[in-house]
RNA sequence: GGUUUCGUGGCCGAGUGGCUAGGCAGCGGUCUGCAAAACCGUGUACAGCGGUUCGAAUCCGCUCGAAACCUCCA
């Protein structure tokens, strides 16, 4: 197996050559969605990017083992209802259980998954169904002294882990400016230091879910989750982390601390991170309300957005961007990458077409390598995407017989697009009427023999009144040197 | 205030010491009965000011501007 990749590891902020622990096993863990609304554009930029990923190493012929959790229980809210778990607020206000709401809005996820074409994961587990290992790594960094407990809560004591290892490694944080920081939090008054972050938290009577433990019916701290399941799934030490930027801190900061005490090694050799889709500038969140959920798009019906956007020209658009750049929203954007989305398929069907010739007039397995250097470079979708634009301008060209494909070519040009375009961006074709329905591709064989004649006898009334009216039921109608062609709008 | 980044042509977005990014839009042309599609051609772009260098959009410094994180967030 030949494997050149490179990927930036945040943790070195440098490129690194990818070499797996256990190769060919790969472990990657990324942090998945909080399921208790709808997932928006911002959802899609992690779940996309590590799809590549997973698609890409797979390609390569890595056996990945790829996990992605499901966060329904654990994560506070800092605003009136103060320490009140999120998912359970939302059940009250709609008198719902909570696993009722996890469940609405993990199938809606997943079904918002599935229209980006992003493959499932290996395994996807919930927070909820790993309570016993997360106290059960509590009670460990209790028992290695890293933790202590406080009125039935459990903290994780960052200053004296700071004298042991290095708090902040990822983030590049200080720890003393940590703890200058002043900020009332709530149960700040049972921490020892500003910094240290909970563990477990003891229940207020009004907060539903709730578990029992050695210090008190509570529920899980939120960086806790991510440790338990990482190390139950992947082991102690796996390959890669992924998510979003705006995890890097506290997240996997305190993840590392509490895996780096709990198994005494870091837990993760390549730590991934994609950057935030922003409006006007801004990242989009749910905190900010300037957030477009996935349906919307798909629906267009927003009223940021002047037009609906198929699932494949959002995937398209994140995908011309690298994972690592900001990218901002705009119509204009979204409309560039509809059309040029469309362009790139249409040369995969042109492809099909094409008659060979003898001499070849272009380098084919050249575009090919520039295609796996591009993937190499730390998963360079945009370069890659800029590549196989070439391709499809060498195949227009070649239709036009300004250029000279032969049968090797062609065939290659016909693995190197399925190969990444299919396999490794996910991308699906999204009207394919050849495909779909053998009998309109019959119906409109005899209506393009009927134009042919007319226009054979020069009756361009009739000629063009069969293309309007095809054009009105949706049908376009392409005129080239060896006849017309046609697609569905 | 601290940490980490970023500032590229009308829009989006790669690159990062000398060699065309790419897409969309625009303009000119080829093709066409016309149109669409396709193809070809077309842009003195690198926030500003200094410095290093034979050479800087790319490295360094400063200035200006923006973002993320520091509090739940993808």
């Amino acid at each position: 197996m030949e494997n050149n990749l490179f990927v930036y590891n945040t943790l070195s902020r440098q490129k690194e050559p990818f070499v797996p622990i256990n190769s060919p096993h790969v472990g990657m863990y990324v942090c998945g969605p909080t399921v208790y609304g709808d997932a928006h554009l911002g959802h899609a930029r992690p779940a996309i990017t590590f799809d590549l990923v997973f698609r890409y190493l797979k390609h390569l012929g890595f056996k990945v083992r790829y996990v992605r959790n499901i966060t329904d229980v654990g994560h506070l809210e800092n605003d009136a209802d103060e320490g009140e778990d999120k998912i359970a607020k939302k059940a009250r206000l709609e008198q719902l259980e909570p696993m009722e709401v996890v469940q609405y809005f993990t199938d809606r996820y997943h079904a918002a998954m599935d229209k980006l074409n992003v493959l499932k994961p290996s395994i996807e587990p919930r927070a909820s169904g790993h309570i016993i290992e997360q106290i059960a790594l509590v009670k460990t960094i209790l028992k290695e002294g890293m933790g202590y407990e406080s009125k039935g809560s459990v903290y994780f004591d960052v200053e004296k882990y700071s004298k042991v290892h290095q708090f902040g490694v990822l983030s590049g944080r200080v720890l003393e400016d940590l703890m200058s920081n002043t900020r009332e939090l709530d149960g700040q008054e049972e921490k020892r230091n500003n910094a240290d972050f909970a563990l477990w938290k003891k229940a207020q009577p009004e907060h539903i879910m709730r578990w029992p433990s050695d210090w008190s019916d509570g529920f899980p701290g939120w960086h806790l989750e991510c440790s338990a399941m990482s190390a139950r799934y992947l082991g102690d030490q796996f390959d890669i982390h992924g998510g979003g930027m705006d995890l890097l801190f506290p997240h996997h900061e305190s993840e590392i601390a509490q895996s780096t005490v709990a198994n005494h090694k870091t837990p993760a050799k390549y730590w991934l991170h994609n950057n935030m889709i922003t409006i006007n500038g801004q990242k989009m969140g749910k905190s900010l309300g300037n957030f477009i959920q996935l349906d919307e798009f798909f629906a267009g019906k927003h009223a940021s957005l002047q037009q609906a956007y198929s699932p494949m020209t959002v995937r398209f658009f994140i995908l011309q961007a690298h994972y690592r750049s900001p990218l901002d929203f705009s119509n204009e954007a979204l409309q560039a990458s509809e059309k040029g989305f469309q362009r790139l398929m249409k040369s995969i069907v042109t492809l099909e077409k094409l008659i060979p010739v003898n001499n070849s007039t272009v380098d084919i397995p050249g575009l090919q390598a520039k295609c796996y250097e591009a993937m190499n470079d730390d998963l360079n979708s945009p370069i890659l995407i800029a590549h196989l634009f070439d391709a499809a301008r060498v195949i227009n060209s070649a239709s036009d017989k300004k250029e000279n494909l032969n049968t090797d070519d062609i065939g290659l040009l016909r693995t190197i697009l399925h190969t990444f375009v299919f396999d490794i961006l996910g991308l699906l074709p999204e009207n394919d009427p050849q495909a779909g329905n053998q009998v309109i591709s019959n119906l409109m064989n005899i209506i393009l023999d009927l134009r042919r004649e007319a226009r054979t006898n020069k009756d361009w009334a009739t000629s063009d009144r069969l293309r309007d009216a095809l054009a009105q039921a949706g049908v376009v109608i392409k005129d080239t040197k060896d006849g017309a062609d046609w697609e569905l709008e």
